[in-house]
DNA sequence: TATTGTTATACTCTATAACTATA
DNA sequence: TATAGTTATAGAGTATAACAATA
């Protein structure tokens, strides 16, 4: 991982060349680096929908699960409940989801999209499609799918070990 | 990415599975979801010695680069520089690195590591290097490499677009 | 008792503008 | 005029404890 230092010598320790060798093979570092630079690109394709990664997500797992409760959304998008409830908030007073009590468990609400939602979430979708594009196309589709597996699978095995 | 919906058919929309399918082709998220759990395990793991994954890579950068500006560190981290101070100032108090007035441009601080820090870092590695093997031992050592390197091509490709 | 959703809260991370001192 | 570091601040993201309503 941060490779050892050369020694010293007794030379004044000037640098000359800064180089990122110390965490080229930091893997959380690099995933964070890669988090951060998607993260930034995709809050400026979603801006104009006024949808951030999050909400866009939402959106996406509701009009996907009609009817989808809060804790199993929360569970999906690996989110803590309190954090979520804000952010249902945001989109059922801007009506683009509802809520609706559970007949049958009147502790559960049932979201689903509104209309509006529905559209804004497709028009997003397409902006997203071609953000994502972007930086995939220069990987063959094999090697998008194993990343992705690999991730899917690293973020199992951690949440198993802790 | 996310699936179209299945048509309706006048049904009630009740759900029966809650699956993840709208996000699985979604690699943003996926990618939040893997950095979130691997982040949470890192800070377990750097909690004995009171360091995060910013101040442990702030340690490694220092150790392997002696002299490094903040500036410097700031862009091989890719954070902000103010940012970078408020962190540098804590691992100044507490010993661990060393700010030192440059003398050819006194605008400058060249950043050490002390030895206390050092030893602090040495200890830490250990213990990050356990922690990203315990979940990257299931890849093969070609496909880590191969991953990283996607990874930093993406993180190379997003920024030259924004 | 346990679960669903909620409130309040605190901590971290990230980003920007504006300042100082040096160059 | 530009750069290195700094201050202040605001916005997101994340996590926990404690509560009311319901099961």
């Amino acid at each position: 991982m941060a490779p050892q230092n050369k020694p010293q010598l007794g030379a004044a320790p000037q640098v000359s060349t800064v180089s990122d060798a110390a965490l080229r093979g930091f893997f959380g570092y690099t995933l964070k680096r890669t988090f951060n630079a998607i993260q930034a690109d995709l809050a400026l394709t979603l801006r104009p929908f006024e949808l951030r990664m999050i909400t866009y997500s939402l959106l996406a797992v509701i009009v996907d699960c009609p009817g989808v409760r809060q804790s199993q959304l929360a569970d999906v998008l690996a989110i803590e409940r309190p954090n979520l409830v804000v952010l249902l908030d945001e989109l059922e007073r801007r009506d683009l989801i509802t809520r609706e009590r559970e007949r049958a468990d009147r502790r559960a609400y049932a979201l689903k999209c509104t209309l509006m939602g529905r559209r804004l979430y497709d028009q997003a979708r397409k902006a997203v499609l071609a953000h994502e594009k972007r930086f995939l196309k220069q990987l063959d589709e094999d090697e998008t799918t194993q990343i992705i597996a690999a991730l899917r699978q690293i973020e199992r095995t951690v949440k198993g070990n802790t």
